[in-house]
DNA sequence: GTATCTGCAAAACATTTGCAATTCT
DNA sequence: AGAATTGCAAATGTTTTGCAGATAC
C-alpha cells in the first residue's frame, strides 16, 4: 500500500491525513498485527525522532473510532492493536509468548443463544502451547 | 456452598484455606463472575476491615495457579476473574457496559487449522448491544 | 487567522514487589 | 520456634489528561 493510497483510505474514513497518522498506520500494515504501542514507537522514533507516545495513542484511538482498527488485550499488559482486514483469532503460546494469528471461517459462534443482542465484534482468543515449544518439551 | 465444602475444595486442590482465601471464594461464588479487584474488596472490607488488596490479587493469582480460576481482560482496563465451573463466553455492551455470559456449545473453532498446537484455554468476547440498549435507541 | 494536531510533563490507575508484622501449626 | 500468610508502603508500567507550541488550511 503506497502512501497515497494510505492517504486515500484515511480520507474515504474522514480521518486527516497527517504525516504522523499515515506513518502508523503504513507501521500497522508492514510489521502486521497485535503490536502495541511501545513496538510502534520502537519502530518509528529513527524516522519521526520528535515522535511521541502520546501522539500514537491518540492516532490508535482515532483509528478505532473510526473502525479502521481493532484494540484487544490478552494478557493484562499491553494493548495490541490489529488493523481490520480479516476476521480472525488469536493463539498466544503459554511457554514462548508469541502470539498466533488463525482465520475464523465459523461466522456465527451460538450467536442465536443471545436473543436480541447485536453484535458488532467478535475475538476469539486461545491459550495453549505451540508446535515448537511442545517439540522442545 | 458452605464454608466447609470451600474448605474442602481449596485442600483438594492444593490450596491452603485461610480465611480470606475462603471468603473470596465465597465472594467469587455468589456475585458471579467477572469480577474485578475492586468489587472483592469493595464487597469483603465490610466483613474484613483488615482486608488488603495485595491479599485479593494474591489469592487470585493462587487460584489462578490451581486452575480453579479463569483470569481474562475485556476492554484494557481491569483483570476480571471467572471461576472455573462451565465454558463460557462474553459480551459486553459498548453503550451500558455490562457483561452477559453465554454458553459456547461449539467446541471447536476451526482449531484444526492451528496444526499440532496444543489448545488449553478458550476465551470468546463479544461486543456489540444488548437488547435493553437496544430497544431505548 | 482559526481550528486542529502534536508532544512534553504530570497525573491517574491497576498491578507488582519488598518487607515487616501477624497468624497458624 | 518455624513456615506460611497477610497487608502496608513504595515502585512499576501503561494509559490518560492538561496545556502550550507547532502545523495546516
Amino acid at each position: 500500500m503506497t502512501v497515497t493510497e494510505i492517504t486515500e483510505f484515511l480520507n474515504a474514513h474522514d480521518i486527516k491525513p497527517s504525516y504522523q497518522r499515515i506513518k502508523v498506520y503504513e507501521c500497522l500494515i508492514n510489521q502486521g498485527n497485535h503490536m502495541t504501542v511501545e513496538s510502534i514507537y520502537r519502530e518509528l522514533i529513527a524516522t519521526i525522532p520528535t515522535l511521541s507516545k502520546t501522539t500514537i495513542y491518540n492516532t490508535l484511538k482515532i483509528f478505532e473510532d473510526h473502525h479502521i482498527l481493532n484494540v484487544i488485550n490478552l494478557n493484562g499488559n499491553e494493548m495490541r492493536y490489529d488493523l481490520i482486514l480479516d476476521e480472525h483469532g488469536h493463539f498466544q503460546c503459554k511457554i514462548c509468548q508469541e502470539i498466533f494469528d488463525f482465520p475464523i471461517q465459523e461466522p456465527r459462534i451460538q450467536i442465536e443463544q443471545i436473543n436480541g443482542f447485536k453484535i458488532e465484534e467478535r475475538n476469539v482468543f486461545l491459550k495453549g502451547i505451540c508446535k515448537d515449544c511442545l517439540e522442545k518439551q
